[in-house]
This record gives C-alpha cells, sequence and structure tokens, in this order.
DNA sequence: AATGTTAGAATGAACGTTCGAAATAATACT
DNA sequence: AGTATTATTTCGAACGTTCATTCTAACATT
C-alpha cells in the first residue's frame, strides 16, 4: 500500500470522526447553548470519550469555529444557486423561492443553530471576524447579482434589505412560534418584487 | 411619618440598588454574555459585594428576568406611541420614524442586548414566554392600527412583515457593521408603504 | 512489536451561592 | 436628648459543584 493511500485512508478516518464530533456538537450546542453544552455531554452524543475529542480538535473554540465555518459554506453554497438562473427568469425565481428561503431560516435547528452563533459572534472576534467575511462574499455576489444581471441601480441598499429580512426570521419565528407563514410570504413576495424593481 | 412613606422609603431605597445591580449587569450581559459575565464582576460593576446581590435577587436567572421584564416594558411603550396619531397622518409618520426605528435596533448597546436575550430565550423556558407575551402583546396592537386606522385587510402578514425587518436589524448590523444606513433606508420606506397600502 | 487510538480518572480553575459577622441605620427607653 | 436595643444593610471569605483540559494506561490494528 502506498503511503499515499495510507494517509488518506487516515485522513478519511480522521474527517469522519471530525465530522461526528461536529454533528454531535451541533445538537448539543443548539439544545444547550456554546456555553452550557459541556465537552461531556458532547462526547457521549459523538460515541466517544471527552478526552478524545482533543485529538482532533485543539479546543472547545476550535469546535465552534469548525461549526461556524460549515454553516458559512453552506450559506455561500445557497447564495450561488441563484447565479446560474438566465436573467429573464430570475427576479420571478427570486420571488418564487422566498417560501424555501422561509423554510430554511425558521427551521427549529437551522435558526436556532444561527441565533447560537450570532450570540457568540458578539464576544468573540474570530467568530465575528468569520461571519463578517461571509456576510461581505454573500453581499458583494448578490450585489453583482441585481447590478449585472437586472441591471439594478443602488444595489447596495436593495441588498441589505433584503438580507435584512431573511436574516430576521430566525428572531421573528422565536418571538411568535405560530407565525403564520402563509401571510408572511405574500407580504414577504410583494417586498421582493418591490425591492428588485425600479 | 405615616408608615406608608416609611414602606415608600425602604422600597425606593431597595429600587435604586435593584436598578444599580440591573444597570451594571445589563452593561456585563453585552460585554461577555449571560453565562460569561460573573456574579463578581457584576458586584464590581454595580459597586457592591457579590454576595449582597442575592439580598435584591433570588439569584443569576431573576437578574436576567428582570432584565427582560425591563426592555419589555420600553418596547412596549415605543409601539404605543403610535396610537396618538391621527389617522391621516399614521403612513407618512411611520414612513418618516423609520429612521429612528433603524436608529435604536442598530444602536451597539441596544442591539447587542437584544441578541443576547434572544440567545438565552432559546433554552429558558421562561425567558422565551416573556419575549412571546412581549410580541403577542405589540403585535396585536400593531395589528389593531393597521386594520382599524388605516383599514387595511389582512393586517397579520403585515405586521409579520414589518416585525421581521426591524428585528432583524441587530443581526444585520452584526454581520455588517458598515453597514450604509442611509442606503438601507432609502428601500425600507419603500417597503413600508408598499406593505402598509393596498 | 510498534504505532495509532481510545477511555476515563485526575487536575485545577472558575463559578454561583451561602453564611456569619461587621457596619450602619432605625427605634425604644430613660 | 442621649443611650441602649433592635433591625437592616453590607461585606467577603468559604463551600460545593461544574467544567475544560491533561495525562496515563489499556486496547486495537498492522
Amino acid at each position: 500500500m502506498s503511503p499515499l493511500s495510507e494517509t488518506a485512508k487516515l485522513s478519511r478516518r480522521a474527517e469522519v470522526r471530525r465530522t461526528q464530533i461536529l454533528d454531535a456538537a451541533a445538537i448539543c450546542f443548539v439544545e444547550q447553548g456554546f456555553h452550557g453544552a459541556g465537552m461531556a455531554r458532547i462526547a457521549e452524543q459523538a460515541g466517544m470519550s471527552a478526552g478524545h475529542i482533543y485529538h482532533y480538535f485543539e479546543n472547545k473554540d476550535a469546535i465552534i469555529e469548525a461549526i461556524v465555518d460549515r454553516e458559512s459554506e453552506l450559506h455561500s453554497e445557497k447564495m450561488m444557486g441563484f447565479h446560474d438562473i438566465p436573467r429573464d427568469q430570475l427576479l420571478h425565481e427570486l420571488v418564487e423561492r422566498a417560501d424555501e428561503g422561509v423554510r430554511t431560516q425558521t427551521d427549529p435547528f437551522q435558526s436556532a443553530l444561527n441565533l447560537e452563533i450570532i450570540a457568540e459572534a458578539q464576544r468573540n472576534p474570530t467568530i465575528a471576524e468569520k461571519l463578517r467575511a461571509n456576510d461581505a462574499e454573500t453581499r458583494e455576489a448578490f450585489k453583482r447579482l441585481l447590478g449585472e444581471q437586472l441591471g439594478l441601480s443602488d444595489a447596495e441598499g436593495r441588498v441589505e434589505l433584503m438580507f435584512t429580512l431573511f436574516g430576521g426570521l430566525p428572531i421573528r419565528i422565536l418571538r411568535n412560534p405560530d407565525l403564520d407563514r402563509e401571510a408572511l410570504l405574500r407580504y414577504l413576495r410583494k417586498v421582493i418584487r418591490a425591492v428588485l424593481s425600479d
């Protein structure tokens, strides 16, 4: 067996363990928060000993950072999905896909993890920086989309409004769990049309 | 001296101490989070010993709850300010006061405290209930405003959209601290007009 | 046998909370 | 009014617990 495949096998193994830990940690963080969840609980959920986690992550903060990285990547990919849409269908698609956005942003697990990350970013500069970098990236991508594909001026303000709206959904669902998603969607679509046209 | 004024004096004293503690705690919570801030740090900020705090609050959670109550009351009062506006000026006023809303919701201290409360609500049922009660109250008030004063149908969805938008501002400012408030405001006003008219 | 992998006990620091006493204020008594 | 007594406020040390992290020894795999 070549040393290359050996390392590959090893890294793969390690990669599996890492995701195991990250998945477990995400569940614990949602249930108890970053600082409420103990390493023991995370280890139990991941099916390994507490001490063993330190073979894959330097410390608890590194786990948090890895989770944020994973979420950021997911978020970026979601955003990039709009770039393949032909320009004459773009506005229509953005309006149509509003409900998908509402669904993901109000999903109990996702929105809880999101809010947890947000809270952590407030006093963890590393996390804050990751969030801001991801925001800058997706914001610029969306601005280009509006400017180049839809030919809209003042894309900055339009993007900020859209991001504020979708970003506010996790908070909204927390404050009103019985929220009428359909009623909200009616006006969400109206707003998208108003903001993404002259 | 009547026993009434005596008790009043005593409660006043206690009330001053209580607000002293709440103010100090709010600062600490913003700086280090609910669970990051220790009682020792809060006590120092309040200018008293850690043990002494327990004469005014049963425990740390009680402090958190009191802060949430105070913020809720503030939020309710802000909302009630719209009820004195004559109906023919209401829409105009709502559009005009948008920038005041943006200013308060993106104020560094307020938005940080807000997000901290939100995060805490995720696994503290008492806090969650307080938030939901406050939301139900302000939501109903705003719905009445739109229905009775502006004669709008389907107020539910309109209110949800507006609340989502303003509620999302603290997150927005965290993810993009350099946010162009004026650019955002242009479209925020456009959205308010679109959502609060047929 | 050697190397990589796992478990779980040990460590030390940090935290919320309790407690008994000291300081201060209020009240009663002479 | 001035002293004695009671009540209230304040402090800071001590306690018990919890937690992240380290370490040592056992285990598996090659």
